[in-house]
DNA sequence: CGAACCTTGACATTTTCATGGTAAGGTGTC
DNA sequence: GACACCTTACCATGAAAATGTCAAGGTTCG
């Protein structure tokens, strides 16, 4: 029952956390660089991943599967909530003037769009 | 003052546009199949350019450089507001668990943030 | 009709993303 | 001190993003 390595009370170096994470090491230091996870580290710089970090790793997992999503596209997400202005400038973007063309009245457009086969 | 070619209205097609908003033909198209302008078309199928176009189009320009983006960015923006579920995923996602380690009390870590260098 | 412009599609390049290795050098534990 | 494991840094690849360019074929309008 004891673990090979018990570097810091409950918490997986690295490779142990790969093994029951699914990740492989390498996109774990990716994870983290990306900003989408926090670790503690051992005071020689190791990773820790405790129970709390190995959860959020499995549910990043699900979440990307599940909506077809990437790294940098979740670390797109968090720059949208901790760039205030940034969320409110892409906002108003798309608030301004409606991306549709204004008036399309029996027009050609619709025509074109059917015919484009 | 008469243009060359009045196909509609006071409407450009691509080229003119490109000229007067700066991007290239090239990515005129682009920008609109990444869905982030809806156009008329002639009878014939010329992207037809109104004045609400450019604008949006020079506005689309300013917010990519100001805020170093990318078109793609900007589409995976336009899909959390077209899909509420993906919103409150990665939302849900982000407001769990603190992402940073738990207790980090007179810890290892800080330690190791200031001596990395 | 004809010159000038547009359309879609395909190929080419540069950059970034997502991953996998590998090397040189510390860390952890017995 | 040994041996296994970790760290950062760099090289490598395949796919996607961002752009350019060229080809074959319609559209506009004087």
């Amino acid at each position: 029952m004891t673990e090979a390595h018990p570097i810091a009370g409950h918490r997986l170096t690295i490779n142990e956390a790969a093994r029951t994470t699914g990740w492989s090491p390498r996109m774990l230091r990716y994870v983290e660089r990306a900003g989408l996870l926090e670790l503690r580290r051992s005071a020689g710089g190791y990773r820790l991943y405790g129970p709390a970090q190995l959860q959020r790793l499995r549910t990043l997992r699900e979440l990307l599967a599940r909506f077809e999503l990437g790294i940098a596209e979740l670390g797109f997400a968090r720059r949208l909530r901790n760039e205030p202005a940034l969320a409110r400038a892409i906002d108003d973007w798309f608030e301004a003037e409606p991306a549709r063309p204004e008036s399309v009245p029996a027009d050609d457009w619709l025509r074109w769009e059917q015919e484009k086969h």
